[in-house]
DNA sequence: AATGAATGAGGTTTCATTCAT
DNA sequence: GATGAATGAAACCTCATTCAT
């Protein structure tokens, strides 16, 4: 169901490809926009066709990357599974994504430390989580299962800690592979459950 | 006691002063050379004088803001003190500290999260880092009271989530008081524990 | 004839233009790129459109009027002629050519005794020069006309005391005329001849 | 008679010499006050003590350079020689103490084909030169030996050709050994003479 | 005599953005 | 839609010179 991103241009998609491409090898200062023009082999011009300018262009592909990993990682949530293994397939499924996508990573990461990101915007994807929120941690906190503590800090005492370790993992601080990306899912949990 | 802090240069210490002000508030860029100047009440040229370029400002900024942080999380770390207390102990400090130098954590955030940071550099710190390591983590290990995983995951579930909060708390998406500290340090016991 | 000239972009032969005028009238210091710009009636930002930098932009100069130079005065050269007049003719070609461009003349002195002229540099000329080196001075040598010394020497000796002869001219510290050139052409002849 | 060098202040003599080495290795641009304060083992402040600004600096060093040259060459010339000995005693003499000090060679070419060297100024060492331009080439001229030409011209084929192969001796270009030099100044009087 | 921290104008270069084609 | 030459403000940095000590 990749929606619309076919029928955009060539060019536009090409262009965003280049700027996750420059900003996570080269940091957010480092890629003008003509690097990025000459990366995508079209002209400085047209990239002022389909981005209103370079703020927009950032923020455009924030969120084309950040709707795309949500998207995937709660395509695997279901609640026909028990309990426990719904979080632990989640996890995994989050982990391994951000492992699978480092150039991802290290996009949202320098755009979300910087002045870019302000709050409101993120509420941009509440919609998209509210009923992934309100289905887990909601429910798991009402069943006794969870932990009672404000949501915010579920997540990140969850989600927050695959993204860190996915980070690492990435940086090359450590080295995860299967094993060991089942015992921090099961730490994870521990650090969640009531 | 902070000895030889005093003995510097007055003007060197009001520049980083300010470039932390700054990054902290507007962002690596958005922090120009003039405004550096401008604000410490300076001249630009005699940044020049106490350090090499921009870059090497801001290493140094990086190093003196990770030292003092360290520095100080460590002095709570005691021996005599039972092993969870030691711990929770050690995660109270480490969270307090960054809650109360918001600048300092939005600033590592931004430098840790760029280019300018190279897995190289980080060795820097480890002289100070390696015995603290190495009497908590290791010793919980052998003792089997801490799970036996890669010390750098430990490292992630305890004080990385220590971070994590911190920051959402800096920016105001989790409110934290000392009840919710205590219950985040549990549970990031729990996560460590076996 | 000079074919392709006409065909480069008008505001780097300005910038180019500008810049001979500058650096033989100021000097290399007193020529900064701003002057450049504003005397081309440029912006600073174009030069850098046709040129990596300073540094670039001067050697381009050097080369263009270097070989232009080497060109115009080799055209004189002519085998049918008797060896001697051979060689007054391209002697006088050489020294009115340089009367005629003092700009020129003053440009490349100054280029020459500045640390821009690395010797390896040099050899960009080489091959505009070998066919009438060859052609001149070995065969002069070996037919016995000229002394038998490095060609090096030999070029010092007729075209050497041309070029010091035409500078001191510019710089009004002597007077050629027609007469004069004819005398100073045969004494530089003696020089050479066995 | 290296008449009141001694007398002057070490730190003087420091500064000269080392902004000789500077400016011969590196150019006039790349030879800040700051450096020749640091490899002259002194603060910047007292080169201002010694000499009103950088432009006096370096008159003040061209001159001890230049009349110390013209000195010690001039010590080699005697009426008592013959004719043409006499001028290739000064010629090997002038271009041996070139070869000799490579350091001033490079200087002089820089300063005289630079702005600093406005034609008035030379006049200073006119004093110095008059006593053997007259006794050498207007005697020379006069008893019908050498050629009747303008004393500059004179100048030009015989010193100048002299000066020139230094240079290019001590850029590599050339390599002059004994032999050479004897041919070369010989070529040198040919020039010059009827 | 001597220091060297301090100044600030001015140097080179970059880069987001525009616009004629 | 598309180009890329062109702009010019603003970035980083240098350096001759001064002056309190």
């Amino acid at each position: 169901m990749r929606s619309n991103d076919s029928t955009l241009p060539a060019k536009r998609s090409a262009i965003l490809e280049t700027t996750l491409d420059l900003i996570s090898n080269r940091g957010f200062h480092n890629t003008p926009m003509s690097a990025i023009a000459r990366e995508s082999g079209v002209s400085t011009g047209i990239i002022y066709h389909y981005f209103a300018n370079k703020d927009d262009l950032i923020l455009e592909l924030y969120k084309e990357i950040k709707i795309k990993m949500i998207r995937v990682v709660l395509e695997s949530y279901s609640n026909q599974v028990p309990y426990k293994e719904r979080f632990l397939l989640v996890w995994n499924h989050l982990i391994r994504y951000y492992i699978n996508h480092p150039k991802d990573v290290n996009f949202l990461e320098q755009f979300e430390n910087s002045p870019y990101n302000d709050p409101n915007f993120q509420e941009v994807f509440r919609d998209e989580l509210t009923p992934f929120i309100t289905s887990f941690f909601v429910q798991g906190i009402q069943e006794g299962v969870l932990k009672n503590i404000p949501l915010e800090i579920s997540t990140e005492l969850s989600f927050g800690i695959a993204i860190s370790l996915a980070k690492q993992h990435i940086r090359g601080v450590i080295k995860l592979d299967d094993e060991l990306i089942d015992v921090a899912a099961n730490a994870s949990w521990d650090a969640l459950k009531k």
